[in-house]
DNA sequence: GTGACTTTCTAGCGTTGCTAGCGACAGGAG
DNA sequence: CTCCTGTCGCTAGCAACGCTAGAAAGTCAC
C-alpha cells in the first residue's frame, strides 16, 4: 500500500465523516424542528426518519435511541441560551440581573419545546461533577455573572442556583398555563427585588 | 310498578353506585401506588388493569383515557399537598414561611411521581377562573397563608404565585439532579431571607 | 324459566421505539 | 475487466402501547 493510497484512503474517509457529521447534525436539527412545531409527541421515529430522508435504522446508527436525540437537542440549546444570556445587555436604567432574567423568561417562552428537552424532561445528562456539557457550563456561567453584582455577601453559586431556581419555576407554571398572567410583570418585579441588595427602601 | 319495588330499585343502584365509587378510587389509587413504586412509565393501562384485577374497559367506563387517570390523582395529590402544608406549624423560632417551605420540598422529594402528575406532567386541568378542582384552591390558599406574614406593602397573589414558583423551581430541578446538593440549605435560607421584609441586617 | 338489559371480557386495530438480516454499492486486488 | 470484501442503508418485523368493537357473561323483573 503506497502512501499516495493511504492519502487517498484517508481523505475519503475524511469526506465521509464529514458527511456523517452533517447528517447527524440534520437529525438534531429536524428533531429540534419537528418539536417546536408540533410538540415533543409529534417527534417520533419514523416521522423523523421521513423528514430527514433516510430510514429509521439510520437514526440508530447516529443516536442510541430517541432519548439521545432529545438529549442531543438539549445540549445545543443550553448552548443557544447561553448566548442569547451573553448578549442580552440591561438597557437604560435596568439591571443587569433583570436584563437576564427577562431573557431567560423570553427563551422559554419562545421556544417551550426546546426549553422542554433541556430542563422539564428527565434526561441523564450528567448534571453532576463529572464531564458536564460545555453548553451547559456557559449557560449558567451566564446566570453567574448576571447574578454577581447584586451578590453582597451571599454565597454566588448558592444564589445562582436560586435565582435560576425561580426563574425556572415561573418559566414552566407559567407554560402550564398555572399562573395568572395578570402577576406577570408583578412577579418578576418582586423576585429581582427581593433578590436585589435594597435595604427594603425602594419597595413599593 | 310498587313503590315498594321502586324502593327496592332504588337501593340496589344505590350500592352499585357506591361500588362503582370504590372501584373509582381502586383504580386511582393503584396507578398512584404504581408510579410512586416505578415511574410514570410503567404505568400502562395494561398493567393498571392487572393490578386492580379488571381487563382494560373497565378502565374506560371509568375515565376518558389514561390521562383522566393521572389527572385525577394530580387532584387528590392537590388535596394533600394542601393538608400537608395546613398541619405544618413553624417549630421554636422558626418561621411560618420556612415551614411552609420546608414540608413543600419534603412532599415534592418523597412523592416525586406524584408531584410529577401534580405540577409537571402538563394536562388540561383548567387552572384558570373556570372550575379549578377546591384542592388545587386549597394547596394555594395554604402557601397564601404562609406568606400572608411576610406580605409587607407587596400584592400577596403575585408574591405568592413568586414563593410557589421559586419553591416549584427548586423542587423540579433537584428532582432532576440538576442542583447541586451542597446548596440546598443555603438555597433555601437566601430564599427565605429575600423573600422576607428583613431590612438586610440579618443577612450573614 | 324467560327475556331484556347491564356489565365485563376477549380479541384486535393502529402506532410506538427498536432491531435482525438482506441487498446494493464502492473500492482494492488480480 | 472481473471478482472479492466490507460498509451502508433498507425492508420487514417484534413486542408493547392506548384504545375500542363486539361477543360473552351476569343480573334483574316478570
Amino acid at each position: 500500500m503506497s502512501s499516495g493510497a493511504r492519502f487517498f484512503v484517508v481523505t475519503i474517509q475524511n469526506r465521509r465523516e464529514r458527511e456523517r457529521a452533517e447528517r447527524h447534525q440534520l437529525i438534531i436539527d429536524a428533531a429540534r424542528d419537528l418539536a417546536e412545531a408540533e410538540g415533543w409527541d409529534a417527534v417520533t421515529t419514523r416521522r423523523l426518519a421521513e423528514k430527514v430522508e433516510y430510514s429509521q435504522p439510520v437514526l440508530y446508527s447516529h443516536f442510541k435511541g430517541k432519548d439521545a436525540i432529545v438529549r442531543a437537542v438539549a445540549i445545543q440549546g443550553c448552548g443557544e441560551l447561553a448566548r442569547i444570556l451573553h448578549k442580552a445587555r440591561p438597557s437604560r436604567g435596568e439591571s443587569r440581573l433583570r436584563a437576564a432574567a427577562e431573557a431567560y423568561l423570553e427563551f422559554a417562552r419562545e421556544r417551550p419545546a426546546l426549553y422542554d428537552a433541556m430542563f422539564v424532561q428527565q434526561s441523564d445528562i450528567p448534571w453532576g461533577t463529572e464531564e458536564v456539557p460545555q453548553e451547559l457550563l456557559d449557560a449558567f456561567g451566564e446566570l453567574v455573572a448576571a447574578v454577581e453584582p447584586v451578590r453582597g455577601e451571599r454565597d454566588l453559586e448558592a444564589l445562582t442556583e436560586l435565582f435560576w431556581s425561580s426563574l425556572h419555576g415561573i418559566a414552566t407554571l407559567m407554560q402550564g398555563g398555572r399562573l395568572r398572567p395578570v402577576h406577570d410583570e408583578a412577579r418578576l418585579d418582586l423576585l429581582l427585588g427581593a433578590l436585589s441588595l435594597t435595604q427594603g427602601e425602594d419597595r413599593p
